[in-house]
DNA sequence: CTGTCCATGGGTGGCAACCCGTATTTTTGG
DNA sequence: CCAAAAATACGGGTTGCCACCCATGGACAG
């Protein structure tokens, strides 16, 4: 069985040694090679071909997402395990975009470095269990529906209809054109509801309609 | 160390007497009952209170769902490792949204079946990888994954500086301020921006900002 | 019948957004 | 080094947004 060539991107030495050590002890595992930044580990990673690179990406210059990209471009055939400090879901997110599979907490148990090796390396991903708890929230969140909270309910019929079409982007000549009464109508309507709402200018309102589902912003792609 | 107690409720007797010899055979855990269907799962955990229950949905009379989530009601200190032949989209939901933490398929190794115990026995979930690929990856199209389309990137870097700040909502007088220069300045850049990406207004912008993953609707929320 | 809600619309005014130029300085690339 | 591009800034103009004021007419409840 030939074992899993791993490369270590990591601007801390200390992290690099034990990082190696850990790996190294593995029978099915084996370091081909150490960086100390990211373009450094985009050369290694053209020039060894690893099947699995451990990433930093506290690491300077290059930033760490820029090299996930770089290096998922240029060796499409090395999949990516990040490793850091901080459980930032916005960059849990652009990671796994950017296309790495595994996502591991510097504060995790060291075992999860290994399973995350193994299992990228079977082209799966791997989530340090409080990132997976917060993976699992959105994605349960992401299908829920909104309960349509107090407040919209409480706008007259009329109201709601504009409400809507503020909430799609119309202006107020435009909602009074398709409604054939005075712009000054419009506006009487809109601060009203603004006003039951709390809501403060046409963004607002905006806001609050995809946040209570009546606007999708799906529909803003393309 | 005392061993986690795990119930077994499957409608299967083989599968049972099978799941019984691998986690018996495990040092930290003990089989403490088995149900062969919903009702008697749900009184065995009353009476066993055990720490984890592996459950078949599968099951005929009260259907698996409803059982996670009258056991979960009952024993809310029981975790629950849904254990199923299909890895149907809408019951991994429905099922993690019922309270289970770990969803592991039929087909998967038996590993998975102890690592899923262990995982859910500390608070964790777990899933098998297949369905972990599908949870993440609806987690990555919930957020859209935008390529940055031709555009945004064809805008100056004080261009793009500017262009979030007023994706984020903020006034004209609000982004002179923080970037201490001109009102003018700023608008004359918007303007400019607006031009380029052939958008009309502000909300337009946020729109643009939305679809191409510079801005996150879900931060909205509340 | 009288108050209240709703829809309608009018007026004024402040201010931000937006459109047009122009011009200076700095940066950058050929 | 020079030209192009970008960043800076100003002035003037139109339009839309929003906030306050007001009035009218219909519906419906008490």
């Amino acid at each position: 069985m030939t074992k899993i060539r791993i490369l270590i991107a990591d601007d801390h030495a200390v992290v690099r040694s034990g990082l190696k050590q850990l790996l190294g002890a593995q029978p099915d595992m084996e370091v081909v090679g150490e960086a100390g930044d990211g373009l450094e580990a985009l050369g290694l990673a053209k020039s060894q071909k690893p099947d699995v690179i451990i990433l930093d990406i506290g690491m300077p210059g290059v930033s760490g997402l820029e090299a996930v990209s770089l290096i998922k471009e240029a060796v499409p055939s090395c999949q990516i395990v990040v490793l850091t400090m901080h459980g930032k879901e916005s960059f849990v997110r652009q990671v796994l975009s950017a296309g790495a599979l595994a996502y591991v907490l510097k504060a995790s148990p060291v075992s999860d470095v290994l399973e995350a090796v193994k299992a990228v390396h079977r082209g799966e991903y791997f989530l340090s269990s409080k990132i997976e708890a917060e993976v699992v929230g959105a994605y349960l969140d992401s299908r829920k529906q909104a309960p349509t909270p107090r407040g919209y309910d409480l706008l007259s019929e009329r109201e709601q209809q504009i409400f809507r079409l503020v909430a799609e982007g119309n202006s107020t000549n435009q909602i009074a054109d398709v409604l054939c009464v005075s712009p000054k109508t419009v506006e009487k309507h809109r601060t009203n509801i603004m006003k039951k709402l709390n809501l403060k200018d046409r963004l607002d309102m905006v806001k609050y309609a995809v946040k209570i589902g009546i606007i999708d912003p799906q529909l803003w792609q393309d």
